[in-house]
DNA sequence: AGACTTTTAAATGTCTGACAAATAGAAAAG
DNA sequence: CTTTTCTATTTGTCAGACATTTAAAAGTCT
């Protein structure tokens, strides 16, 4: 692992990506120990702030963990999916938010995705995840709920419908596309009509998923994505006014 | 903005989340200067070296940029598509190399999430797009060509595919899925037998996508999925022996 | 000998102060 | 008025120091 002292970009993030290259490509594997800073410091010939800004920045994207102590030191962290769940959305969210998309092209991937596992959800989806589909339905219909806890109602609606086809790495992507939408739904405000309709389409999802009929839920989410879609082309009309 | 001198959790990660939640509620905005590092570190009463340390950490998810000089500082970073895929390329290949993620999980995964591509990508293809895959095609079928060009091909197929649907949110969630998969699918030996049976279905895929048929598009998809993990089990058995 | 306490060494976390390098704007020179 | 030079500001880097945490080694008592 090598570094080079001319180049125009800081050492700090030329000895990073130096280390992320080398965990990526499996050259430090999980759990192993990287030298201490001050070895660190003497290998790439800088001081040691400057290898600590560096492991900052792995520290940042979990690539690495710290421990104080003896025994301590920056080990090569497992990348858990709680963890891979946590970046993804804060990106997502950051990239919707910062890049004028519109609420449509949004609301098209979400859906897009999310038929993506109807089918695979039609099949092995268990009694619980049922269950808390219905929790959520019945929470939408309370009726002093704020704008703000209907949507939250309805990412854990959605997730639930997502890990229903039980394959992790398809929450993992589906997180991101949900949550990261949320601000945008926000944006929305529920009225009393819109949310009956809503928990209306999502009691015909729930049903269609309690008879594994991957169809008839592929259907209403498509109606569904249609319904929001036009919800959010009226408040954009009203606010255009 | 404040923090806790008495938590357990590192300074600078605490200045870090601080900024990292002004940055996500909109509290500082894109291109908005951040005060100087002395200032900040008068702020929050740590020295210069922690502030640096948390600033790196945030310019490790591109939250932020800084420039050196007279009007220099650290900016609100507007996260560009091409930044976000970066950074989801990597999680989502440590994700799957770091955590038994079986072969079979990851790639129903891909497939599902590309599928939900295929009737868009079937209406908004360009002639452009059309293009880029028969030129992998064409290069799929180059004899002297080795399993990881093979793979950066297929790679890029699929890449061609997915930006057909002309959604960059569904792009950049997809970049994750098809390129943290690489690795995984390296590991395959590719015959030519099988590179010829890809190459077929690679074939009509484009054929279908070229008609408008998006049936025939998830149908051939399907197909390739299965051949594909086909491939992988005998890869798994051949090694078990 | 075994269990408990103390010491010690190693590592990260933090601070101070300094200098280098880049950069934009002000000041000076032509 | 244009060009050059200077200057102030800010990030990048370094060196050395001390604080804190932690586990293992050494020591002590029963």
């Amino acid at each position: 692992m090598k570094i080079d002292p001319n180049s125009s970009a800081d050492l700090s993030a030329q000895i990073a990506q130096a280390i992320r290259d080398a965990i990526v490509d499996g050259k430090l594997i999980v759990d192993e120990r990287l030298p201490s800073e001050a070895e660190m410091a003497d290998q790439f010939n800088v001081s040691r702030p400057t290898v600590r800004e560096a492991l900052k920045r792995l520290a940042a994207q979990s690539l690495i963990r710290t421990q104080r102590g003896a025994t301590g030191g920056a080990f090569v962290n497992r990348l858990s999916f709680p963890d891979a769940y946590a970046q993804q959305i804060t990106t997502s969210t950051l990239l919707l938010s910062m890049n004028a998309v519109s609420f449509d092209t949004a609301c098209e991937a979400r859906y897009a995705l999310e038929r993506a596992c109807a089918p695979l959800s039609s099949q092995r989806r268990t009694a619980d995840h049922l269950a808390t589909m219905r929790a959520e339905i019945h929470r939408q219909q309370q009726p002093g709920l704020t704008d703000e806890a209907f949507c939250d109602s309805d990412v854990a609606f959605h997730r639930a419908l997502v890990d229903g086809a039980q394959n992790p790495v398809l929450s993992y992507q589906l997180a991101g596309a949900v949550e990261g939408m949320q601000p945008l739904m926000n944006m929305i405000t529920f009225t009393a009509r819109s949310r009956n309709q809503i928990v209306s389409l999502h009691t015909a999802i729930a049903d269609a998923l309690e008879r594994r009929e991957a169809a008839a839920v592929d259907d209403t989410l498509k109606e569904l994505s249609e319904y929001t879609q036009s919800l959010a082309r009226d408040v954009m009309a009203k606010r255009a006014r």
